[in-house]
DNA sequence: CCGTATCCTCCCAGATACTG
DNA sequence: CAGTATCTGGGAGGATACGG
């Protein structure tokens, strides 16, 4: 157990790392996009709920951080490919962990208050 | 790698896990709290930032999802203890997770934006 | 197909003051 | 010490329409 002594004075790192994957989607596009490069609208068809706009967004925001990569192909009609970088990669356990405790504790059970 | 076909259609685990554990102070507690049981104002003291409210709404949250317990002890004065429970301490793989990454891609960063 | 541009709503979260 | 009670704003997230 790696309990050191951080002091956590401002901000302990697991809030840190929450203000980075959490908000309500980008923990399910980053766990996508560990397991495969994919299209826009392959994303979207993988989270219905989500609206275009938000995804967009969200994806930008990824972006900024360097945890995706975005490849435009010039092709008529337009492709784009998202993809998990090298960085985005070292988020693999932290991911990993939480779509585990998910699919154990959660399927199927309404998680509102 | 633990890969399945899980088809996520309604929201993935991950979306789902983040509903729980993310906003902005709900990691933090768990952390806290899988360390040791806490006081109320010791928590106040590891989380300078959060309010007396906040806190004990995030508190009151985490309790009814059983994730979190509870203790008043009848002295004067007052004193309230809050440990993590059983189910809570299924969710030490995911934290410390999160905790391990936050400690080594964010310490002394500022990540905003 | 892959986005932008607007507009809008709701509620999260902070500030502040008070209490058993 | 360990909480409520109000008031408030700002921003995350949604709906909808349009564009290359």
């Amino acid at each position: 157990m790696a309990h050191t002594d951080y002091h956590c004075n401002r901000g302990c790192p697991v809030e840190a790392t929450l203000e980075i994957i959490g908000g309500k989607w980008k923990g399910a596009i980053l766990y996508h996009l560990i397991q495969k490069t994919t299209r826009f609208n392959e994303l979207r068809r993988l989270m219905p709920d989500i609206t275009q706009r938000m995804l967009t967004k969200q994806l930008r925001e990824l972006e900024a951080r360097n945890l995706i990569e975005r490849t435009a192909y010039p092709e008529v009609p337009p492709r784009v490919e998202y993809s998990i970088s090298e960085y985005g990669r070292t988020l693999t356990p932290a991911i990993e962990a939480l779509h585990s405790w998910g699919l154990t504790h959660l399927e199927k059970n309404n998680f509102n208050q």
